[in-house]
DNA sequence: GTCTATAGGACGATAGAC
DNA sequence: GTCTATCGTCCTATAGAC
């Protein structure tokens, strides 16, 4: 089930968040899935098939673990939960910092890179509206466009403090702090 | 004094807005400088030289603009200046999106890059501080530390929002709305 | 579907003259 | 400081066998 194919998209997450989009070598790419480049060429096309398809597949991976995180046992409150959800990218384990990485390069390349755009958009959107709905849970007489666009803000936000982590001008702690307290801010505002 | 160097990194400017940092290729720029590749090397030794002067080339006059706006004869309050100093970075102009695409092209290059990330660090610092001095000049009241905070908030988000304009997910008619939420949140927070 | 081998081009960098 | 010319490498992509 989890076929060759699958196995080069993980491999390709790995080898973006090592060397970026701009440091993506097919040759690499294919060493690190253990396959031929031209077995690459056969699934993908061409070097921006390979793109598209990892970007859909990390924001599949992203979604999927950020739906999970609510199964562990505890009860938490919408409050909790929306900044769980939030500062879970906002940390220095392989798995996000490899997706953030991964993240952060796809929607650098899409501006430059039109064949990028459209599964960008997307993915962005299921993200917005996932914590458009966050927010409404915890202040549920607050309208949808001032939720939405919270949740535009926000995720806005967490992009730019992830990639000036990434970049190694600001530290997690610091980045975790300046996100929460934006949070409240947002919460602040909807709340008036 | 506009020296053949400065008009190198002009032409930078404009060649990595166009085709980003990994589309940078030197004979292009060469090309766009009206100038031989052999020349470049001559000024800037390598590839990573030029991007590293390009970037410092890039914040001095994002920085002269920014300072130079407020030169015109209108008097603005403190918020009036603010808001206007931060939706700057939001316009279709092609001087503004020149230095945001390549802004966010190079912070982008930093993550893989460590030679630009001493450089990158030093921009971004200035930049919080005015922003920081402005919102002071708004809030008076407010501890330094907040108003570092809130500064570092509203540059970050202006980055992730102005990444999203740029990779065509966002009008910018609605980054900016957005931008002007924020500075409203931040400000509520700030003054209370 | 998967491999080996390689074509073919693009690109960074330097040598050497002026 | 600036140019012309070019070397050598790296990289995408494909041809063709299994």
């Amino acid at each position: 089930m989890a076929g060759r194919k699958t196995s080069i998209l993980e491999a390709a997450a790995r080898v973006i968040a090592r060397r970026g989009v701009r440091g993506l070598r097919v040759e690499e790419l294919a060493a690190e899935a253990g396959v031929s480049t031209a077995l690459i060429y056969y699934h993908f096309k061409d070097r921006t098939g390979i793109l598209r398809q990892t970007m859909e597949f990390i924001s599949d991976r992203a979604e999927r673990y950020t739906t999970e995180r609510t199964d562990g046992a505890e009860q938490l409150s919408p409050r909790e939960e929306l900044e769980r959800t939030l500062l879970l990218e906002l940390q220095d384990s392989a798995e996000v910092r490899e997706n953030s990485t991964a993240w952060g390069e796809l929607r650098a390349s899409a501006v430059f890179e039109p064949e990028l755009r459209e599964d960008l958009a997307r993915a962005t959107l299921i993200w917005v509206q996932e914590m458009a709905d966050l927010l409404g849970r915890v202040v549920p007489l607050a309208s949808a466009t001032a939720l939405a666009s919270a949740a535009e803000r926000l995720t806005a936000l967490l992009e730019g403090l992830s990639m000036r982590w990434l970049s190694g001008g600001l530290p997690l702690d610091h980045a975790r702090a300046l996100l929460l307290e934006a949070i409240d801010a947002e919460l602040r505002r909807l709340q008036r």
